[in-house]
DNA sequence: TCTATAATGTTATATTGTAACATTTTTAGT
DNA sequence: ACTAAAAATGTTACAATATAACATTATAGA
């Protein structure tokens, strides 16, 4: 099981993580004779900034105070472009984006989302793989991309007893 | 494992299927003394009319046909009744609501969802939900409600070898 | 340099979902 | 049955997310 992005272990060091994680798409996109133009790279950027999903239009709130003229089209196709390479997933259930760790394998994204705090980590449990190929097969069905989106609590919010009120 | 509502096998009684979701929503919502509004059972019943995904647009578009003034709100009021009960789930990858087969025990939804015909199964598989709980535990996060929705081919789409060409 | 292609700019609009307040219906107490 | 409180629905307006369509600019290859 690799859990890449854990969930900021003391001593994180974040710039280093989201600096190899630049270096890492550049290199794929020159791997792959595509172009990880300046604008592409920003949104990247700036989908790495934290780990948590944002929002298409809060990307965009930033690129429209660094680019004149950035509306909804600059976002959406800078990120249809990452999301083609595997360097970003999109979080379903929050409509929302954020970096991949491990773009160079293509797989469904397994998310562990925090509720409190907004953190997510990326799973890539080949035993939760396994079971749903299983049952899936089962039911005779053939396993396209799945998708897994796990709400719950981060470690650092469940020991604060950050459950949720509602 | 239990495979509720599973691929149209031949011979499925859809009438009877459908008939007896409703009489289980109207059962369940007597012992919680909560009321299955003629609005409401109509919402859950358009939901029901197909194994597919529907959504609230589409359920509004048959409801306007039938009541004066139906809008947003009714649709989203009644969904969110029929979530809160179990009764539908939402596809978060569709931004659509499909049937519960199951609405007494609470349950994040398993979901096989055919790209060809759009026909949708769930699952309710434990060792699906047992790798979740292993492989979360280890990275130390509480799993609240975990969301799968597998995109793939069912049986017969697959079998007529409906590959998506794109 | 010229041309074809890729990328981005720009405007408008589609789709999905909520907020806020008015009205009607139902329930519960008397 | 009468009435007040609560629940459900009606109604209008709008927010949030995403795409279509066409113009312009930048890039790469001949």
């Amino acid at each position: 099981m690799t859990l890449s992005t854990a969930f900021m272990d003391t001593g994180h060091d974040h710039a280093n993580c989201m600096e190899s994680a630049l270096d890492r798409a550049s290199a794929l996109c020159g791997e792959r004779g595509v172009r990880l133009t300046p604008l592409r790279r920003r949104v990247l950027e700036l989908v790495w900034v934290g780990h948590k999903p944002l929002g298409a239009y809060e990307i965009l709130d930033t690129l429209k105070v660094e680019r004149r003229g950035a509306a909804p089209p600059t976002v959406y196709r800078a990120l249809d472009f990452l999301l083609q390479h595997g360097l970003v997933h999109r979080i379903e259930s929050l409509n929302s984006y954020v970096g991949c760790p491990d773009p160079l394998k293509p797989h469904g994204g397994q998310f562990l989302i925090c509720r409190s705090c907004g953190l997510t980590a990326e799973l890539n449990d080949h035993r939760i793989d396994q079971a749903i190929r299983n049952s899936a097969n089962q039911a005779g069905f053939a396993v396209g991309r799945p998708m897994i989106e796990i709400e719950g609590l981060c470690p650092h919010c469940r020991d604060a007893g950050e459950g949720s009120p509602g």
